[in-house]
DNA sequence: CCGCTATAGTTGCTTAGGCAGTCGTTGGGC
DNA sequence: GCCCAACGACTGCCTAAGCAACTATAGCGG
């Protein structure tokens, strides 16, 4: 058999989604005790550190991993828990915002530092600082290259903010 | 509202998580026009690098992060498409391997180096080899920490060979 | 040797989410 | 002012995959 397999390229790759697969996998347990999938807890923090808690659908769409359709979805979901309301837009009739209530707030406050503290624990806390800042550098180096343009949405409304996740600002 | 969002682990995450997004998309990309999910080729992968180019379905799951059910569902597609069989296990009639056909084999050989020029080209060729050391230093260092023994599979089997795409040996 | 528990694989049911099509709205060209 | 292409959100239909239930086998204890 051809032993490309085991090309040093196929590593990499492994060790990145493996990576991701574990944390993913940590991130979603702890998330779960709180009533959140990893997928309404990326909506509901990208909505909460927007300005007014709130975000067109389409820029959701945009910021998260998401097609329009699903986050008709995951919205419709979240607002039949209490979490988010659909706000029309006062601008545009076509558009309408998806706003945490603040029973989403409260949730999300009560998610947020056992989740930090998930992070710590399995990934920024498993380095050295600068062996960290080594690693986040890479990352980011690769984020840039492969861009999907996807996670920077609302890119016309906030060109410079980037993913705002790990916006240059302070990445 | 609380300005927790901009913690820097939670940036350090949204690096992580966004650069496995992008290259996920750019290589469920190149895959599919050979006709692969990314599913399908992780699978077809790990039969091929396995010896006699098959595993056992048990094994299959607990290599890739899909269930046993999910491995049935994903081997039952590629034998309608001719990619794998399965084949009955001499030594013990409750398991079934799943083999790679000689079909199988070539669409693999086809993809294979564009993907190891997918790679080069978004992630490992972004990095000089320095930063890209260590940069996996990190990654391996993060990935023994979260390892969910899960991507290890067949553990008893083959206990030493880690996770196979990261192995001790060469990562 | 018999039965009991654990294991391998499959299947029914359910949910998540994508694509493509629809409907209402908008804004530019004339 | 009118028309039409583009856009935002939603819905129908489909596939993927997980859980739990089920079947068949294995291997151990008595």
């Amino acid at each position: 058999m051809t032993n490309d397999f085991d090309d040093p390229r196929i590593t990499a790759v492994g060790l990145l989604f493996e990576a991701h697969a574990g944390l993913s996998a940590r991130f979603t347990a702890q998330l779960e005790e709180h009533g959140f999938s990893a997928v309404e807890f990326e909506v509901i923090t990208r909505l909460a550190r927007s300005p007014g808690n709130q975000l067109r659908m389409t820029d959701l769409a945009a910021q998260t991993s998401l097609s329009t359709s699903g986050v008709t979805r995951v919205v419709d979901r979240m607002e039949r828990d209490g979490l988010l309301t659909r706000r029309a837009c006062p601008s545009d009739r076509r558009s309408s915002y998806a706003v945490v209530t603040p029973s989403g707030m409260q949730r999300l406050d009560e998610t947020l530092p056992g989740h930090l503290q998930m992070i710590e624990r399995w990934f920024t806390g498993q380095l050295d600082p600068e062996a960290l800042s080594a690693l986040l550098d890479g990352l980011r180096r690769v984020r840039d290259a492969v861009h999907p343009c996807a996670t920077a949405g609302s890119t016309d409304a906030v060109p410079e903010q980037e993913t705002s996740a790990g916006g240059a600002p302070r990445a």
